[in-house]
RNA sequence: GUGAGCGUAGCUCAGUUGGUUAGAGUAUCAGGUUGUGGCCCUGAGGGUCAUGGGUUCAAAUCCCAUCGCUCACC
């Protein structure tokens, strides 16, 4: 089993913070895992990654890696770390996600997921085994259970079916990962997924037959689809309230800098997202004080750095007029930049967090900080 | 110099036998993006239709002149 030790807890709050340990070391909580889907976080290398932005742990993709480079090659090359040469740890999602977001054709069944690769059409079937399966062969410290992320809005029956379908998967992924060893020599873990999509009865039974198959960790999926962002927070508030108090929870696929605070406030540890990358890939910087959208022509001639509170790399060394210089250019360098500022922004802020909640004083600086970080937005769209 | 062709948004171009307020792509400006395709989506600004005259109820469209560009031939 995977140990999660909680260090410090909020009293205001259901805030924690503590640290696990894996083969490829240890990662504090709460954290968040930059998004590196196909065994590469997109624009920054490895350097970086560890030296500048201090990611503790990423996170890849089994439905991507599968696909391409292959397990095959995997294998060879001794394992995904190896592969990409990140020595800490990996997370990887199923593929579930991909499987429902990105491929044309599928068809759902009781076993499985049948479906065309979004590269070359081909045809394939995910099992939860199959998924287990290909996890072994990327070696990720941790791995996700196959699950169904449910569409919003979705409608009660649907959910009902789908939440089934998910636990009934969930036990079929347990048995395969119980039934299969590592192939590296370090020990895997498995995080069971609670869907639900926005009713609460359906999130307490699939909560419950989550925790009752028993995982190292439970991740919260099917949010941040489209739902009101209060609902989002008010489900998340409900289902940890459910989980098991020293095991993980990991909202998956969240979110804005807000959301994540406030989903830290709710007792949530781990995060992933591919905001801070994505939407730094298209010149949408985070900062202390709020949003900057760098293509804008008024930082044309503006010398000043991305944000005066931030030591990172870009930060160090380069000016809001060059990076929308680059932008503008279409510089591969400016996705360099921005991704490197956005993911250390990220990661400084959970790291805060952390601090505050060993502090004691977590809730008090969150609201400090969305009010700062949401107000200067909210001025500019009232100009 | 002679002949032919072409001048429509910053750029590349549509625009029917003359018929509402001249369009598109791109660029510019501004929004969006939540278990990743550098993608994509939305909106805005931008035109004395080379210039001047004429025909007509009505001209980017037809006629004349001027200017500019391209090609061919001297």
């Amino acid at each position: 089993m995977l140990k999660f030790s909680i260090s410090g807890k909020e009293k205001k709050s259901k805030a924690r913070t503590g640290y696990f340990e894996t083969g490829h070391g240890i990662v504090e909580t709460p954290i968040f895992m930059p998004v590196g889907t196909q065994g590469t976080v997109k624009a920054v290398n490895q350097s970086y990654l560890d030296n500048d932005i201090k990611a503790q742990i990423v996170l890849s993709n089994t439905y991507h890696l599968y696909l391409r480079p292959g397990t095959e090659v995997l294998e060879k090359a001794g394992g995904l770390h190896k592969f990409i040469n990140w020595q800490k740890p990996i997370l990887t999602d199923s593929g579930g996600y991909q499987v429902f977001s990105l491929a044309e054709l599928r068809k759902l069944k009781p076993d499985g997921v049948e479906f065309s690769s979004h590269l070359d059409g081909s045809r394939h079937f995910f099992t939860p085994e199959k998924v287990i399966g290909i996890q072994r062969s990327i070696g990720s410290d941790i791995m996700m259970v196959l699950d169904e992320c449910t569409p919003y809005p979705c409608d009660y029956d649907y959910a009902v079916n789908s939440t089934e379908l998910t636990s009934n998967w969930a036990v079929l992924n347990k048995e395969a990962f119980e039934n299969t060893k590592s192939d590296y020599g370090y020990e895997q873990y498995l995080f069971g997924i609670v869907q639900g999509s926005i009713y609460k009865d359906l999130r307490e039974k699939s909560a419950k037959d989550i925790i009752n198959i028993g995982f190292d960790g439970y991740a919260v999926g099917g949010l941040a689809v489209g739902e009101p962002v209060d609902t989002m927070y008010d489900i998340v508030d409900f289902t940890t309230d459910i989980l098991p108090e020293d095991s993980l929870r990991y909202l998956m696929g969240v979110g804005r800098p807000e959301n994540i605070l406030e989903a830290i406030d709710r007792g949530i540890d781990m995060f992933d997202c591919v905001m801070p990358t994505r939407n730094g890939r298209n010149a949408y910087l985070f900062t202390s004080t709020g949003i900057l959208s760098m293509r804008n022509a008024q930082y044309k001639d503006d010398f000043r750095t991305i944000d005066e509170e931030c030591g990172c790399y870009t930060c160090r060394n380069y000016s809001r007029a060059y990076l929308r210089h680059l932008f503008i250019a279409k510089e591969i360098l400016a996705l360099e930049l921005s991704s490197i500022h956005n993911l250390h922004f990220y990661l400084n802020l959970v790291r805060e967090a952390r601090e505050k909640i060993k502090e004691e004083i977590f809730s008090d600086w969150k609201n400090e900080i969305i009010n700062k970080i949401t107000s200067n937005n909210k001025s500019i769209m009232e100009e």
